[in-house]
DNA sequence: TTGTCTATTTATCATCTGATAAACTAAGCC
DNA sequence: GGCTTAGTTTATCAGATGATAAATAGACAA
């Protein structure tokens, strides 16, 4: 009975390709290649065999070159926290030899095309609402290594005084343009909704919007210094 | 072997509460109430006896006031989905009589106090995740009946003529600041990151930007009409 | 008290799903 | 060819999980 539905044991010669066999090497990275792309439709959830299934093979072999599941969702997060962040950008960031709205604009440019993809904002949303410690972490690192530059370089062009630390008001404040460029991506990947087309000017706009608007919020930090 | 590990057939006396029995209006409720919270934490593929295990009773008396877990998850997402938006907070947004800048802190504190919150943010992201349809019919809902309106009333606040529909990039623009301010909500409840704890002055501050440095932005919308 | 109704539990099923062991087979080497 | 190595499949397990049927028991009425 459990062997009635299965006619593929010797039936197989129409079979085209006789059995690709591939290196580990190849093999491996070929899996997670997939996996990104099947975790990130599905979510973590998503069953071994529906993704060995996409790859071509059988279940099992997903078990040669990854002990467990969660090992595999490991190497996913990895593939998708490590390395996205370039320091060569926020060191353009703070070259203060070019105007301000220019370097925001291009640091945005290049920051959303690393991240602004449809694998990266599903997974990272996904291994978001997991909970996992991963995404507490980046969030951290933009804090410390995006937005607080930032901060910086607005109090340089307010010409404020530069003295005391960045203060939560005006992290948050810069987190509203971040979030909301980032939100653009949400809207597209996640909420699969229609949106303008020209990111660039998006950005272009939003930048010039904070810059040309903020002044204030970052002067009222140093009222009663 | 498989009642082994069953000693509570006969033994009770020493739990206090006997058996609750509620009246099948009041459970029905406490389900969905409990699988709201439930659901959020732990999205839709929780298990239907851990959420039964919450609620204080048996697994398969979930299955006599719901027919399936999908039926369950759907009453979820009508609770969650439906009647957020009061009409009542788009007319006030419209009265010119009142400052722009006053309506739009008004508008943005009620709206978050009914939508910025743990179980809401978390189940919109799982169901949008998932492609639920209501999610998307919600985007086109805020954009139709918040941020066009919106976009109108900049229009009259930077004293541009209205006569032509609202543009893509208008939206978009205005979906910036919309976004960073849910985008607070995401990294309070999704990320669980340290957030500032005054939200209305970050409302505050995002529409007093927003209307300061957005001038440029509508008017371009007009200067080859 | 007794009886009826229905809320709730117990027992159980069928299927799914991650994981393992063993059989199979393609590829390289002698 | 025959041998060895390693990539791949087949068969299968054990536990989890949504769902159902039947047994149990609280509440209320006569």
């Amino acid at each position: 009975m459990t062997n009635s539905n299965r006619k593929s044991k010797t039936i197989k010669p129409e079979n085209s390709a006789p059995r690709k066999r591939l290196g580990a090497r190849s093999r491996e990275q070929q899996i997670i290649d997939e996996s990104i792309s099947f975790f990130a439709e599905k979510g973590f959830t998503g069953k071994t065999r529906e993704l060995a299934s996409r790859l071509g093979f059988t279940q099992p072999l997903l078990y040669r070159y990854f002990h467990t599941k969660q090992d595999l969702i490991d190497r996913v997060f990895e593939e998708v926290y490590l390395n996205r962040i370039k320091p060569d950008w926020i060191v353009q960031l703070q070259d203060r030899s070019r105007p301000l709205e220019e370097r925001l604009c291009e640091f945005y440019t290049v920051y959303s095309q690393a991240t602004y993809r449809y694998e990266w904002i599903r997974i990272y949303m996904f291994s978001a609402l997991m909970g996992e410690k991963l995404n507490q972490r980046y969030i951290k690192l933009i804090e410390n290594e995006i937005l607080t530059p930032i901060c910086l370089e607005l109090r340089d062009y307010y010409r404020l005084p530069d003295c005391e630390p960045v203060s939560q008001v005006e992290l948050d404040h810069v987190w509203v343009t971040h979030g909301g460029l980032f939100y653009y991506a949400v809207r597209k990947h996640i909420y699969h909704s229609r949106v303008g087309n020209d990111f660039s000017a998006i950005v272009s706009r939003a930048i010039s919007t904070m810059l040309a608007g903020s002044k204030t919020i970052f002067s009222d930090q140093f009222d009663d210094a």
